[in-house]
DNA sequence: AAGTCATGCTAAACCCATTTAGCACGCACC
DNA sequence: GGTGCGTGCTAAATGGGTTTAGCATGACTT
């Protein structure tokens, strides 16, 4: 509309008064002494010029940006974790906060000038995301700039959001309980390397152990368990045929990820095997994918968004530190029978 | 590292010069007659302080802050069309800029609020992103900001990016014909209300458009057509359920997006017809899904990516105006027959 | 009448860069 | 010796805000 944007001066101007006494009044500066007329006048002329505040400017005084900077490897861009930046925009949004986004696909020379990009625009805050979580490298940061792991770690940046994979591995056995599963539970996905490596996802392993605490906590053991090294589809088709062709006894199909319960899926199909009558099937996720399947897949989600917000109101709460774990949400579909059970008393 | 950022003066000083001499030197300007003495010692100092120009200081100055500001309603939170952030993300590095990711949810007013921020924070320009090409309203936007649309048009900013629908489409039905297919195709999902809306989705009237050209030009025509709502791989299956109940000629299905070809695949597989051995498909998208069906899903891509990559160079081209269509790629799998075909002659 | 104090406001410095205008110097030339 | 000019550099204004220090004014003391 108008040319040219209003400034502080134009209001102080408008208003009759000076620029100082504009900009403590339209900042809401406590221990002031202006008159009520000087207020009236100067909310007045912001009001009639439609001023809005330079925040590079603003910024330049005050090192304050209302500006945080989310640096990923991928995740942006990436379908499986976009909720992440969603939650992150969300609470920014909330706090009255913008963020700037890039990328650097992992590789350390783009990491090191994604963090300088940011900085030259004076961020208040800076997270850094991954899609998977691992021990990221984060290149040196100027102490004072708050840092928030997002579904990563650091030793030199302790504050870390992650999701609670221990308590969802217990949750996702405890579905296979409550849906009467005792026997002929098989895992599908594990993986010896996975259960070890920290630099893959240091949060994959916390998720089997809450398995195998879930397991034996109820004095329940796998009859099987079907190693794959990629959570693909095709892989999880793959190994889901051969395991029903070995054996006829699995009632339940714990799967690491949603994707190879899909992988499944297509496998007992053909088999002619049904999902839940015959076989009970839970997983972990909640991928796009589980809401579209047939019968819909029970899954353990990952709370993306929920971890996006947790952390920028870390980030500008100012005293994070340590790990801050996120509940996983079950989603409760149709993949898991209700067979009816005689409950243990006592 | 230090704990304070070195300032321009701070570099004049070791160099022994004034902050102007610095300041030329390190733009590089042209016509300066400063020695190159002169150069070397302000090169050296800045070099040796780390410095980096304070962006918001010198945007206050120049008007540029080699930030670009993206708007979308959900996009970006949004699996289905993240690589529209991906591209726009990737080419704004490539050009030295940065980016600032707002959500709308599609609001008026935190529109209007997502388009102030920006605006506060003196971006070079605007992008303004929907996941479903439609006709976006869009807040007074000061003259001189340039405005670039994505996958939507505006008649107040005429510079917009679309893929190339209508293309698309055309390039759908020479998939099936090169097939062999010309008998017994159906049309799934088109919708009378869809193929005139613009509110929805303006560019899905073009694929409508382009797949009946195609078909024409042919001269063929589709011997059945099930028209659905909603898009989602529930409609698909039932649509297609009762299309095979009510007929058995059906020989290949030309599915208006993926989501519906993957319910029609489920219902296949229940009906225990064979894709694409007793019927073909190809459809639209290429979404995740479309790789993980088996067989793998002939589908006509969304170019998310491309599209992203466009809107950022015009954007910072500066002379964008009317309409850029960015072609559709077409990802060949598995979905289609290969029948032998006898070719017209002449 | 001089001193004290509260009240209401403003001048000017500052943040960090860019940019315009122009100074000082040396040399050549008439 | 004055004028003109090229060379090499800098002072100061500027952009838009925040913040510190302090100036008037009038009322109230004593």
């Amino acid at each position: 509309m108008s040319s040219k944007r209003a400034t502080l001066a134009d209001v102080a101007r408008l208003a009759g008064l000076s620029p100082t006494a504009a900009s403590m009044i339209l900042n809401g500066r406590p221990d002031t002494r202006l008159s009520q007329d000087a207020h009236d006048r100067v909310n007045a002329a912001a009001q009639a010029l439609g001023y809005r505040p330079n925040v590079a400017a603003r910024g330049l005084r005050t090192d304050k940006t209302l500006t945080i900077g989310f640096i990923s490897d991928v995740v942006a861009t990436t379908r499986f974790a976009s909720g992440l930046i969603k939650g992150a925009l969300e609470a920014a949004e909330a706090a009255g906060h913008v963020v700037l986004v890039l990328e650097t696909g992992g590789d350390p020379a783009r990491e090191a000038e994604a963090i300088a990009a940011v900085l030259d625009r004076q961020v208040d805050g800076i997270i850094f995301a991954t899609m998977r979580a691992r021990e990221l490298f984060v290149p040196d940061i100027p102490a004072g700039t708050a840092v928030v792991m997002l579904n990563a770690t650091n030793p030199k940046h302790s504050a870390s959001v992650l999701p609670d994979e221990f308590a969802g591995g217990e949750a996702a056995v405890r579905l296979l309980l409550e849906g009467g599963h005792r026997d002929g539970i098989a895992l599908l996905g594990q993986n010896d390397e996975v259960e070890r490596d920290t630099f893959r996802s240091a949060t994959v392993a916390r998720r089997v152990a809450g398995i195998r605490k879930g397991m034996s906590d109820a004095g329940l053991a796998f009859v099987a368990e079907e190693s794959i090294w990629l959570w693909e589809p095709d892989e999880g088709y793959k190994a889901t045929r051969a395991l029903f062709e070995r054996r006829t006894d699995i009632r339940a199909l714990l799967c690491m990820n949603d994707r190879l319960a899909f992988g499944a899926y297509q496998a007992l199909t053909e088999l002619g095997i049904s999902v839940p009558d015959d076989v009970s099937i839970v997983s972990f996720d909640n991928d796009e994918l589980a809401a579209y399947l047939r019968p819909g897949l029970t899954t353990i989600a990952l709370p993306h968004e929920a971890m996006g917000r947790r952390a920028v109101e870390l980030l500008l709460a100012g005293d994070a530190s340590g790990e801050t774990l996120v509940p996983m949400p079950t989603v409760k579909r149709a993949s898991i029978a209700s067979r009816a059970v005689n409950p243990a008393r006592g």
